[in-house]
DNA sequence: TAGATTGTTAATCGATTAACAATC
DNA sequence: TAGATTGTTAATCGATTAACAATC
């Protein structure tokens, strides 16, 4: 086996790459951390394809955005394609997380294991309910919103999750923006709107139980395929 | 104003409308349902477009899947679409829906409120922990998985979430198929695999982050749009 | 009527797949 | 070596946008 390849082309990083291939490559990283723990030490354009239902051309093509990574006639090695991937998704290090909104489901994403393991931290979480603020929920320290800049900038918080009403969502919205956050994953059924340079990703729990009603009620007879 | 049109033209259901445009509908839903709110009684492409941040072409377009809901010259009914999207997401009608897992994240989507607004009634959670069991949370009661079958049948429920750790998933997902069960929603960050028959979307929390630090990290400045 | 807006067709754009030389 | 598999180009496929006659 020659010399690894993984040097990442970055100039093409600001060429606009898909959403829909960001989106593959978190799915190709799943499924090698799998492969990893199973201690398999290589894989396949053909085998990462068919564990999620994609062609080995789309594997192969998805991470030719980003550089060259595999070895011809031999195929990727699990760490090493590992470590690229987050490179590339900017979690090769860990990303200190703001949580906004501490009800039902903001209680929940505190406690959530999932993000740690991808190195995300929620190390502080807000509330405009002034019973919360004080409290430590997982070890996590609640605030109260007017805090957000402070704390933000004293924990270098670049990335915050809205868990609050969708009355309350583009008010939360605005206060993290002003703090400085760069990120926002907004799970308030409302649409927001936020500066060009802040980013936003939008998850609505509701919607993702619509697609599965239509695709019940409508039982339009496709192969399986896993959205995410 | 003439005759309001709302027939829904179900002979394309079965020749595989995109997924994306499915998902695109539930975002039209929202929108329209805050139209209701504030008192606005029509909409037109163009509008509901810009506060998504789609154009009016792509609105139109989605829409003709499926028949045709406007009157030239005027536009949309707000309360004619709200009714006729609903119908084709299946969410004309209440979903008894069974969650699997009671976790941290479990226990979160019982008590989300975001469901009952679409209609989905969370009415059975289950567990494997049996000092569980039998609890009432939220007022839903909790079964062991043992349950599943006669649950699901005396309750009519067709979807389930599976709110379950990674490496219960899978077989967390062949005992709900077991039940007879139509459709999954699943939160494990795990691809799992079901009969063809059976309708899966999958939600991964983690993923979103990455989606989020990867737009942070590379920085690729695009228009800021909601992907969801 | 004139202005607005739909539904739909045709043109454009982008993403996926197939194919294959290069490589191990 | 022969077999396997990559990275990449060209061909295909599908989705988005532009344009416009029909309609209110």
């Amino acid at each position: 086996m020659a010399e690894p390849k993984g040097k990442i082309d970055d100039t093409n990083s600001e060429s606009a790459v898909p959403k829909a291939v960001v989106s593959r490559l978190s799915l190709y990283l799943r499924e090698l951390q799998h492969l990893l723990r199973d201690s398999q030490e290589t894989t396949s354009s053909t085998q990462l394809g068919s564990m999620l239902g994609f062609t080995d051309a789309q594997v192969r093509k998805d991470l030719a955005y980003f550089g060259q990574f595999g070895y011809p006639g031999i195929g990727y090695r699990c760490d090493e394609l590992v470590h690229a991937i987050k490179r590339i998704l900017g979690t090769d290090r860990d990303w200190p997380i703001a949580l906004v909104g501490i009800g039902n489901l903001g209680r929940a994403l505190l406690g959530y294991r999932g993000f740690g393991e991808q190195g995300f931290r929620v190390v502080a979480a807000f509330d405009s309910d002034p019973q919360k603020v004080g409290a430590v929920i997982e070890g996590v320290p609640v605030y109260a919103a007017e805090d957000l800049p402070q704390v933000v900038k004293s924990k270098g918080i670049r990335l915050a999750i809205l868990a609050v009403p969708a009355i309350a969502a583009q008010a939360a919205a605005d206060q993290v923006v002003q703090s400085g956050i760069e990120g926002v994953l907004n799970f308030a059924p409302m649409t927001i709107t936020l500066p060009k340079e802040v980013r936003l990703v939008g998850v609505d729990l509701a919607i993702e139980l619509e697609q599965l009603s239509f695709a019940v009620a409508s039982r339009n007879p496709k192969p399986c395929d896993e959205s995410i």
